[in-house]
DNA sequence: CCCAAAACATGACATTGGTCATGTTTTCCC
DNA sequence: GGGAAAACATGACCAATGTCATGTTTTGGG
C-alpha cells in the first residue's frame, strides 16, 4: 500500500547520513497549491520564499509566539506539539516534505501559534511572510481552494484522531498510528514495511496519548506476536493486515 | 464571559416551545463569509440557498454518503457524530446557528461524509450545491479566505480537543466541555450561566470520550461541590471559575 | 393527569493503564 | 572503541474508569 509513494518520497526523505540536495522547484512541483499557479506567479513566489535549516533540539516556533509566516516542509520531519504546564506533551501531527503549516487563520489576524513546531532530526523549511502569502491567495482563487482542501483534509484527520482517542484502547490507538504511518510514509522491504523516520517509544506515546511504559509494553507484545520488529531507528511493520484489523476492530 | 453574545444568540436559539421566525438575511449578516460579498453576489447567493427543517431523530446526512452540499446552521443545534461498528459513538462538535459545515475538500472532489450530522431537537439548515459554492469562492477570493480562517479555527479546536483527550482525566475533560459551552453559548442568569441546549449525561459522555455512568458520577460530584446544577433541560454552571481551574490544571 | 420511556443514580466488581522503581541494552559522540 | 546518555524493558502496585446490574426520578406525549 505504500509502494506507489516510494519514487516520490525517497529523494525527499532525509536518509541516514548523506542527504541529496533537493531543489525548491522539485518540491513545489509536488505540492498541489503551487502546481496550479501561473508561471509568472510561481516565479514571484520563489522570490518570497526563504529556506531555513533546523537541527534536532531547535524550535521552528513555540506555542504563543506570533504567527507571522506560512511554512512548507522541504526536507525531514516536523512534529506539531502541545504541552501542559506539568510537562506532559502531546504530538498532534507529523509533517513530511510537501506538507504545509500555518496556512490558516493565525496567518491573517494577529493570532499566535497554538503549539510548537519541532524538527525530528535535521529539517529544511521554506517560509513566506503572511502578507505575500495572503496576496498570492487573493490573486489566485484556485490556490485558495487548494488551501481549503488541504485544511479540510487536516480537519478530517484531526477528527478521526479524536474518535480514536475517545473510543479506543491504547493498543488499538498504537496499531492505528503504525498502520497510518506505514500507509503514508512506509517503504516496502522484504520483511515488511519500514517506517523511514526515527521514532522512539516515547515519540509514539506522545502521539497516542499514553505513557512511555505502556507503549513499551504494547510494542513488546506486538514484537512477540510478530506484528512488528525493531526499535526507533529501524521500525518495520511485519504484518500490516493484522495490525490494521486490531486498529479498526 | 457570555454576555456579549446574548443579544446575538438569543433570537437564533430555539427556545422552549415557540420559535421566532428568523430571516435568512438576518442570519447571513452574522456570518463573516457572507458579509464580505458584494450586494450583487449576495443576491445571487439567495437564489442558490435552500432551507430544510429536520426533527429530533432525522439525519441531515450519514457517514459515507456522497458530499454534495455546503451547509449552514440557521436555527437549532446540530451535532457531528462518528460511530463504530460496535455501537459506540463520539460527538466531534456541536454546531450552532451561523456555523458552516462541509465547507471543505469533500465538497469538491467525489469524497463522502466522514461522519453523521444529526439535529439535537428541531433545526433549520440552509444548503447550497457545491457547484454554486465553488463558483462563488472562485469569484470572491475574500470569501475563500474567510473559509480558510473558519477551517483554521475548526482545526485548532479539534487539535485542542485532541490534547485534552490524550492528556486529561475524565473530570477535567468534562469541566473543559462545560466551560467551553458556557463561554460559547451560555446565557447569564442570576444563579449562573445557563446552557441553552438540551444536553443529557449521555450527550456529554459522547463528547468527552467517557461512559454515561462515569459522566453521571462526575456530574453528581460537581453538583455536590456546587459547581453546577440541573439536568439535561436546564443545566446551569454555578461556579465557572472553579470549573475552569479544574479543566486547565 | 397518567404512564411508559428516557434520564439519572449508585453499588460491586473487572480491566486498563498510570506510577515508581530498578535493571539491561543500544546509541551516539568524543 | 569506550563510556555516558538515551532508549528499552519488566515488575509491583494502585488509581481511574469501564461494565453490569438494579433501582429511582423526571419527562413528555396521549
Amino acid at each position: 500500500m505504500a509502494s506507489e509513494r516510494d519514487p516520490l518520497s525517497k529523494p525527499l526523505t532525509i536518509s541516514s547520513s548523506k542527504r541529496p540536495p533537493v531543489s525548491i522547484d522539485a518540491l513545489l512541483d509536488r505540492v498541489p497549491l503551487f502546481n496550479i499557479l501561473s508561471r509568472q506567479d510561481r516565479q514571484r513566489l520563489l522570490q518570497d520564499l526563504s529556506e531555513t535549516r533546523y537541527g534536532k533540539n531547535d524550535f521552528i516556533f513555540r506555542e504563543g509566539e506570533p504567527s507571522e509566516y506560512f511554512h512548507i516542509v522541504k526536507e525531514g520531519t516536523v512534529k506539531c506539539v502541545k504541552s501542559t504546564s506539568d510537562g506532559k506533551e502531546c504530538t498532534l501531527k507529523m509533517l513530511m516534505p510537501g506538507d504545509l503549516f500555518c496556512c490558516d487563520a493565525a496567518a491573517f489576524d494577529g493570532a499566535s501559534h497554538p503549539g510548537n513546531a519541532q524538527p525530528m532530526g535535521n529539517v529544511s523549511i521554506l517560509r513566506m511572510h503572511k502578507s505575500a502569502y495572503f496576496s498570492m491567495l487573493k490573486r489566485n482563487p484556485d490556490a485558495a481552494i487548494e488551501v481549503i482542501k488541504y485544511l479540510g483534509n487536516r480537519l478530517h484527520e484531526a477528527q478521526e484522531k479524536n474518535k480514536i482517542l475517545a473510543l479506543d484502547r491504547a493498543d488499538q490507538r498504537l496499531a492505528a498510528l503504525l498502520t497510518d504511518l506505514g500507509t503514508r510514509n512506509g517503504i516496502n522491504e522484504r520483511q515488511g514495511i519500514r517506517l523511514p523516520m526515527r521514532l522512539t517509544r516515547q515519540d509514539m506515546a506522545n502521539m497516542v496519548g499514553a505513557t512511555t511504559e505502556t507503549v513499551i509494553r504494547i510494542m513488546s507484545r506486538f514484537k512477540r506476536d510478530r506484528l512488528i520488529s525493531g526499535t526507533a531507528n529501524r521500525l518495520v511493520i511485519l504484518d500490516f493486515d493484522r495490525l490494521k484489523t486490531l486498529a479498526s476492530r
